[in-house]
RNA sequence: GGGGCAGUAGCUCAGUUUGGUUAGAGUGUCGGCCUGUCACGCCGAAGGUCGCGGGUUCGAGUCCCGUCUGCCCCGCCA
């Protein structure tokens, strides 16, 4: 090796030793007579000492080491002395004095520094982003991506959870997200579909035998991007024979608690809370309630309806709903500050936002006008609303819109105005979800899930006519507002999985050709078996503390799906084309 | 598909509201000084397709139109 040691290891206690280092040159200080310079690797920073005393002739040759050459250093450790020490520094109490020096790469100066001050644009930290990844914060969250890789395979190992490998050449499915397609050479005119998820073959394993099976695997969606979306991300798979939900729920909450002790560094609560999608969307307006807040939505409609106030008469004589958020210690917001927070749902939606307070008294504002006294204070007890010092604020609109963009902007408030509080952590499952929702533009159902959701039993019977109220086995488990699992226990026989194919609009025809087999594998001797999969990423997400989940993937693609640095997508040639058998569209609607 | 923010020196930004002399700062780079710094300090210099194209104007970084790129949000994401 280059080197003795790392730039992370050397103490006190080595003091004396000649050790070699050898990493990327941090920053150069240069007092004219002794000159310092911190040497960088991936395990820290030491601190080099060129000394006229020690060698003049080094002295010269360290004049003109500049950020981010790489070297290899001799030398021997010393304590500094104790007004010297740097408490900063994990390495801070001593320092090498440089006996050999050997520039193994002196390079040009690097268009992005990796210990500048300033945050580079994100577009100069992807197109250079061997460089970005030589920044500390980068290094912290690859590091931690690691942890949490290791910490994972272990716990489900050492389970019994087996490890298999699934296709990424795989064919297209009809539901669900777009696909990413590879053409075939040796079949032209027919394509691979990369996978969406090892859904069907980790059921398949199942059937054959392999009764714990997980899997960390990368899964493609070609769809749109956003700050928690990539076109590839990565996934813990996790599926179980002779399972019941609890089962799935208690392998999941071991590996949150692994994570929560070992990575995290809090306790793990001792029961993590249950609530039902319903629930959900009535309290928080959402399927992934962010608890670590209050704050939720407040049912006003029969409080507030009946009084003649159009806009709310109106609008629940159409079957809509009155929600009511308390903002606290806000009545004095100014009417352009509401007005803010009024285009806020607007823009999502909703026709207006209506502010109730009682300052002094008197109930402000077009509510303050068209409710009676007696229905402005039960509504204020309700909202537990503090007078002189809390606003509310009132959306009248159609279910469940109303709920969801109220809950959207219950999340905005709690960002504006710190409700949040960042050291805690809340867990939480949501249960009993719809198996189907109703597509809006083509009227449609289509799983809610995924088509191999089971259906709870009861509630399949009961309501075969009115597939929108059929409850399904599935999950999900939310951490502080983000979705990071979900799972559901599966359909294990042919007969109602034809049903369920059926309601989604696929005949039994259709259904043998797409998923023939899927169902083979359900007529010779699928068990009960169920599962779920976390998103690796928005884990590492939480665990780091990051906004984007392109900061926790080494080489991600922008939010159009370009990779700046490599250069993907980009041109095939000629002969690819042609063994490939493709033409290029040409004319209008290319 | 829709809405919003941004693009000026290698990098991070000011300047755009109200068009007007030579487009500034910090940092990096280069040169000089400096023997205990750790974002070392001090002095000096070089460094610009104001994203791109068109328009208005005597004159455009600044106003108008178009376009590209990055980011955020809604829709979408079983």
């Amino acid at each position: 090796m280059y080197r003795t040691h790392t730039c992370g290891e050397l103490r006190g206690e080595h003091a004396g030793e000649t050790v070699t280092l050898a990493g990327w040159v941090a920053r150069v200080r240069d007092l004219g007579g002794v000159i310092f310079l911190t040497l960088r690797d991936r395990y820290g920073r030491t601190q080099l000492v060129f000394h006229p005393e020690r060698s003049r002739e080094l002295v010269e040759r360290a004049k003109r080491l500049r950020q981010e050459w790489v070297l290899q250093v001799t030398g021997t450790v010393r304590p500094r002395p104790d007004d010297m020490v740097n408490p900063e520094m994990a390495t801070g109490g001593i320092e090498v004095a440089v006996d050999e020096l050997v520039v193994l790469a002196s390079p040009d100066t690097p268009p992005l520094l990796p210990e500048d001050e300033f945050e580079p644009s994100e577009e100069h930290r992807l197109r250079w982003r061997f460089l970005d990844l030589r920044r500390e914060r980068m290094r912290r969250n690859l590091l931690a991506r690691h942890e949490l890789l290791q910490l994972s395979r272990r716990y489900f190992s050492e389970r019994g959870f087996v490890e298999i490998e699934t296709p990424y050449l795989t064919r297209s499915t009809p539901e669900g997200a777009r696909d990413f397609v590879v053409p075939s050479r040796l079949h032209h005119g027919s394509w691979y579909a990369l996978p969406q998820s090892p859904q069907t073959y980790k059921q398949i394993l199942i059937a054959s035998g392999y009764d714990r099976y997980f899997q960390i695997v990368r899964c493609f969606r070609d769809e749109d991007f956003r700050a928690n979306r990539q076109p590839e991300f990565t996934q813990i798979d996790v599926e179980m024979a002779f399972c019941h939900e609890r089962d799935v729920m208690e392998a999941s909450e071991g590996l949150m608690r692994a994570i929560f002790e070992q990575l995290v560094g809090v306790e793990f609560p001792e029961t993590v809370p249950r609530m039902s999608y319903e629930e959900a969307m009535r309290r928080f307006g959402t399927d992934k309630p962010d608890l670590r807040f209050g704050n939720e939505l407040v049912e006003l409609t029969d409080l507030l309806a009946g009084h003649g106030f159009g806009v709310i008469d109106n609008t629940v004589a159409g079957g809509g709903r009155v929600i009511g958020l308390r903002v606290p210690e806000q009545a004095s917001a100014s009417r352009k500050e509401v007005g803010e927070f009024e285009s806020y749902v607007k823009e999502r939606g909703l026709g207006g936002l209506m502010p109730l307070r009682r300052v002094s008294g008197d109930w402000s504002g077009p509510l303050g006008k068209f409710i009676p006294e007696s229905a402005l204070a039960e509504a204020a007890r309700t909202l537990a609303l503090e007078p002189d010092s809390d606003l509310a604020l009132v959306a009248a609109a159609p279910a469940p819109r109303v709920h969801q963009v109220m809950g959207m902007l219950r999340l905005e408030l709690a960002r504006k105005f710190g409700w949040i509080d960042t050291d805690r952590h809340e867990l939480l499952w949501i249960d009993r979800f719809p198996l189907f929702e109703k597509d809006e533009e083509s009227g449609r159902w289509l799983a809610l899930h995924h088509p191999f959701t089971a259906p709870e039993p009861e509630s399949f019977a009961e309501h075969a006519g009115d597939p929108g109220r059929i409850i399904s086995q599935a999950y999900d488990l939310v951490w502080n507002g983000e979705e990071v699992a979900g799972g559901s226990l599966r359909i294990h026989d042919r007969e109602t999985q034809l049903t369920v194919f059926e309601l989604l609009g696929m005949q039994p025809a259709e259904a043998k050709r797409r998923f023939n087999f899927l169902m083979e594998a359900l007529d010779y001797g699928a068990p009960p078996h169920g599962g779920i999969a976390f998103g690796f990423d928005r884990l590492v997400m939480i665990l780091t503390g990051e906004p984007s989940i392109r900061d926790v993937i080494a080489f991600p693609k922008t939010t159009q799906a370009v990779a700046l640095f490599e250069g993907a997508p980009g041109e095939i040639d000629d002969v690819q084309w042609r063994e490939l058998a493709l033409a290029r569209a040409t004319g209008p609607g290319k």
